[in-house]
DNA sequence: TCGGTTGGTCAAGTAGCTTGACTATATAGG
DNA sequence: CCTATATAGTCAAGCTACTTGACCAACCGA
């Protein structure tokens, strides 16, 4: 997206914004057909994220809320999803009679040990793309944009400020 | 999106993919807020995609649809919205019964020159941030990263082939 | 024990896609 | 010329990934 609005001479956009885009969307896309290869055809970009934030121990549901920046509704409903996909699994929180633990299933467990496997290996052949040498000041730099990005970081003992209530 | 599955050590993932994703979509997001406050609130992602593939001079309804990676119908919406917000308009096409060529309206060009300044403006954060050289390692390796990929590059005079008819 | 905060759910709406089914124009071959 | 097929575009319905609003239930502090 954003290939926005310039068109340099003839042919495509190439500006900042347009490249990452472009090798995010890139990224994702090799990701996303190797692990429904994998057989995990429920694997989608969204859920990805929300797994993403899922510690391997379980995590409960508001936290998940807090640390995606999206509504409680849609996690919800995507933890709907995959749930019905067998993916995760919703117990009550022993701790407080509100709460849910979002966890794992064994299947939810083996695609996460897929998705390393993939990642690894397209880091692979990136690097062999680039070599070495640029795919580490690659990443470099872009490690540098993150830092000085507001809302980045954020440890872990990190339970409420910021994000302040939406609904 | 894909920050995912893998977590390493205590805190947010740290591999390319996550990198890319997070860069694009700070970009972004910054791209899309200075349009807005510059006046522009029909902007977003979406159309903005669609835009960088409209030359100021107008261009064929069927050429957009060859050229962005969605549906026709998908293409069509679009329009229908920037069309309904002033920002482009279809003109029948002289030379094709069928076609119709879509234009720019004055609207639209006023945001093409607005999202021309706010690039350069966001570029020259981003090399402040990163010094230039290595803002310029950053473009060249992600140069690079994109002429592997099938798909990209495809200059001008380039319709039909490839995207052999979807619908 | 009462009031406010927190954790979660249900319902309805929007953006941005998809596929399927269709119409109108162009064009190539007999 | 006339038919067959490919091309350009439209209409309709459906899905995913979000949103906001309204709500209930459990916890917690004064």
């Amino acid at each position: 997206m954003v290939k926005t609005l310039d068109e340099n001479s003839k042919g495509l956009p190439d500006h900042v914004g347009w490249r990452l885009w472009n090798a995010s969307r890139a990224w994702q896309a090799e990701f996303a057909a190797a692990m429904r290869g994998a057989g995990h055809p429920w694997f989608t970009e969204a859920r990805a994220t929300l797994l993403g934030h899922l510690a391997r121990k379980g995590t409960r549901q508001s936290a998940l809320i807090d640390r995606m920046a999206i509504s409680k509704q849609a996690v919800q409903q995507l933890l709907d999803g995959l749930e019905a996909e067998g993916v995760v699994e919703r117990l009550p929180d022993p701790r407080d009679g509100r709460g849910k633990l979002v966890c794992y299933t064994e299947k939810g467990l083996a695609a996460l040990r897929d998705g390393d496997r993939i990642k690894r290996e397209i880091e692979r052949r990136y690097v062999a793309r680039l070599g070495e040498a640029r795919f580490a000041t690659l990443m470099d730099a872009l490690r540098a944009l993150d830092e000085g990005q507001p809302d980045s970081k954020r440890e872990e003992a990190d339970s409420s400020h910021e994000r302040a209530e939406s609904n």
